[in-house]
DNA sequence: TTTAATTTTTTGATTGATCAAAATTCATCT
DNA sequence: AGATGAATTTTGATCAATCAAAAAATTAAA
């Protein structure tokens, strides 16, 4: 029924909300995130208001209706899903994944999913710490802090990584920073907009704070 | 580059080639097995020829070109990996696999396909029998007999079924019919346009002519 | 409070895939 | 050879998805 392309515009849609902590999402917003023309995103809003996806008010930005969320948390699901079976049983590294399962997120059926579920045990999270939405649909999405705040000189353990660039991941790969490892923040320079992060395993190295943003851990007793 | 839709039309075209022995594919047999009106295979024809991958003559029909047959193989590659994946190491049933992999063999990359290869040990045939065609695009269909043609009364073995119905697939499994199964056939009745069957394991049962055509055995030593 | 810059929407067009129905061509059967 | 029926192609239209560029609205600055 719903397209692939329509299953993409929601689950932006759904992201961006999540990552902006607001609910209401400008066109602009979509258009960048799925790399489209301004006008593009603005004619599929229209759209997916049509079918009761989206709440649009022009000018203003859309919000997902209860209807367009469920949509768009069972395509999240199937994409991590996916990923992490790629991953755990095909073997695959984590910073590859991601292409695949944008595609494979809209023709694996609900059937296989589950399937892929039950041999990787019912998991919660994917290969770079993402929450799996339940297959009711019901995500949690849990407030970690980022190596930004995180507190100095205490043990921590990477929970997730909030990126999904090849370079980005197999660059942390090779310093140790992946979901599961320990680090410890050593120091951080305002000034410098970068700070000093030593992995359990391996030497420290420095991380600018854009980068250093998108590593969130938690701290271990 | 090439789309689905695309790929499905190039492997149709490939497959009735196969099926019918001639090269030569009318536009309404295409249209037929793709289930598309006359005039939409007709069209898709001639963009398949601009793109060099058919060669069409009006009121005749198309043949593949190297590249286009070259692309047919690969896509057939693809679905049938897939399916014995999907039978082998997800333990789906090889009656629902055919429509999971209709729509797998789209997307789901080399790199992928290969992994997938490896871990079934480079097979070199579907759940259905059906020939896995190489990386390097080389298929060789072997010519067995269909239980119209082998030998009454004689050890048989099941190498192939034809078919990918899901009704028709789990009536031969209930029946003891799959690939590598033994059987004989008793008698057939040209009147009647039937044939009796006794599997190795499972009552003998009657099956029609059309049905029977489906099923390809070879002799056993 | 005008003006300028930014964002968003409109407009006009294109491409791929499809259909129904009309027109054409081909094959067959007197 | 001419008529008839079947297959094929054309025509005209629709729907989804996209873009570039023009127009309008909103926001920020002077
Ligand atoms: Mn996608
Ligand atoms: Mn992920
Ligand atoms: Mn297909
Ligand atoms: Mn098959």
């Amino acid at each position: 029924m719903t397209t692939s392309t329509v299953e993409d515009y929601l689950k932006c849609i759904y992201q961006e909300s999540q990552r902006s902590g607001n609910s209401l999402i400008s066109t602009g917003q979509i258009a960048a995130g799925l790399k489209v023309a301004p006008g593009t995103a603005t004619a599929m809003m229209k759209t997916l208001a049509d079918s009761g996806l989206v709440s649009y008010e022009p000018y203003s930005g859309v919000r997902l209706t209860p209807e367009g969320a469920r949509l768009a948390t069972h395509v999240l699901r199937r994409h991590r899903v996916v990923e992490l079976f790629l991953v755990q049983v095909m073997g695959m590294n984590w910073s590859e994944v991601h292409k695949d399962a944008e595609l494979l997120e809209h023709d694996v059926s609900d059937r296989l999913i589950d399937r892929m579920d039950e041999m990787l045990g019912r998991p919660t999270v994917d290969p770079h710490g993402d929450p799996i939405p339940s297959a009711r649909g019901v995500l949690k999405e849990k407030d970690y802090p980022s190596l930004l705040l995180c507190g100095l000189r205490a043990p921590l353990r990477v929970v997730r990584v909030t990126d999904q660039e090849t370079g980005f991941l197999l660059f942390l790969e090779g310093h140790g920073i992946m979901p599961g490892n320990r680090i410890e923040v050593l120091s951080r320079d305002e000034a410098a907009d970068s700070l000093m992060v030593r992995p359990e395993s391996g030497k420290s190295f420095s991380l600018g704070f854009r980068a250093a943003s998108k590593i969130l851990v938690e701290t271990v007793a």
